[in-house]
DNA sequence: GTTGTATCGATATATTTATATCGATAAATA
DNA sequence: TATTTATCGATATAAATATATCGATACAAC
């Protein structure tokens, strides 16, 4: 039997990882409206960014273009979800069911976005039990054992800032590969972890200095 | 009277806008700890980057180290603050109380961010009058007259996808003039407006990418 | 068919961002 | 008081990222 060889696709760069989703909206209402092929002029034009960009981008997911008439949606949209692994699922933990944690539980969409959250965990003995689109909240105590056995890969982190280091140990142990992480703090972890900061702050941050630039600008 | 000319400082990359509320933690911990200053280089190995880009970065606000002693950490977190103008409450209104808006509204900290969110406004009639964190739900009809009036500059949307550029239009026509965007689609304003997006799902899809990087190399 | 044209994708250039080098300085030590 | 040393901050280099140029191609119009 031959090996059937993984289509040769470019690194990527952080920066076009975090633009494909963006691709995905736009042809996603595309797709609504019927429409079959679109260039990367139009979803440039659509997202305020250069088409030479998007082309860069895209090509990186291995689709290929048709000139005069550009990229069909359909396959654009699976290319760039295969890209990001987003046409599987992989199983993730959550811990942390506070107002945060259960927005993030609450949302179904992140299925279509290659999570699958299967358990949630607490420290805090009252929060144990309840059930957040059902799913039940765990006891911390269990999650390095049940990660283990269940070979979950992702751990999503959304505890307060003095815990989060010791639910990162506690993920790492259980087998973990990948954190994400919405805790307002650094954690220290193995090479082999990824890590992905989520925090609120940073964007927050490039906001309120943004704001405050352009107001200043006003008045001069 | 002469005019006190503001420090002259060196423009900021985003790069280094997200940067800063990372140092911020660190400061914030050694200070806990009685420390009174600190090099780039602690600050670095803290969060895993190089120590020139930490200098590079703190240059960026105007503050001064001293040699052989490093920065005076006080000094370091009130001139980051200041850069990132967190040194003042911005007022903001936030729409949409599903349960990552209620989240936000949850959230003490953002005080600490330069964000004071003042009103809160809804779509969905039956939220309308709820109290969550001593703040009333308002109909989403009265939040452009009221941003007028009360000179509201900040908005933060948390609507689903269908209703996002609505309330963006809405925001802006009551003087809103930055938007921290957490629905999923990409919001076309005037130049005039800062968009800051704050989509989960560009960050997800920089995880579950990596994640099967990583582990597909592992079975090569 | 032949010609015209929109669009791709490859290669080249420019810009931005990160990293390296090194002299200057202020504290610590001899 | 002289010497050593950690650290800064300025300048220089390297790497990553974005933008420009242009020939090739496949559809559309004639």
């Amino acid at each position: 039997m031959e090996m059937i060889a993984e289509k040769q696709v470019k690194a990527l760069s952080e920066r076009t990882l975090r633009r494909l989703p963006r691709y995905i909206e736009i042809l996603k209402r595309l797709k609504n409206e019927k429409i079959e092929f679109v260039s990367s002029n139009v979803i440039a034009e659509e997202l305020g960014l250069d088409s030479i960009q998007v082309r860069k981008d895209l090509a990186a997911t291995g689709v290929i273009g048709k000139p005069k008439l550009g990229f069909a949606i359909d396959e654009l949209i699976s290319g760039i979800k295969h890209t990001l692994n987003w046409d599987n699922q992989t199983d993730a933990f959550l811990v942390g069911a506070g107002s945060l944690g259960s927005a993030i539980l609450g949302y179904k969409t992140f299925s279509d976005h290659g999570l699958n959250i299967i358990a949630a965990f607490e420290n805090e003995p009252s929060k144990v039990g309840e059930i957040i689109n059902n799913i039940t909240i765990l006891p911390i105590e269990k999650l390095a054992d049940m990660a283990f056995r269940m070979k979950v890969h992702i751990g999503v982190i959304t505890v307060p800032i003095d815990q989060a280091q010791s639910v990162a140990d506690m993920m790492i142990e259980g087998g973990i590969r990948a954190i994400w992480n919405f805790a307002p703090t650094h954690l220290k972890v193995p090479d082999f972890v990824i890590v992905e900061n989520a925090q609120l702050s940073h964007s927050l941050g490039v906001l309120t200095h943004k704001l405050a630039e352009s107001l200043k600008g006003e008045y001069k």
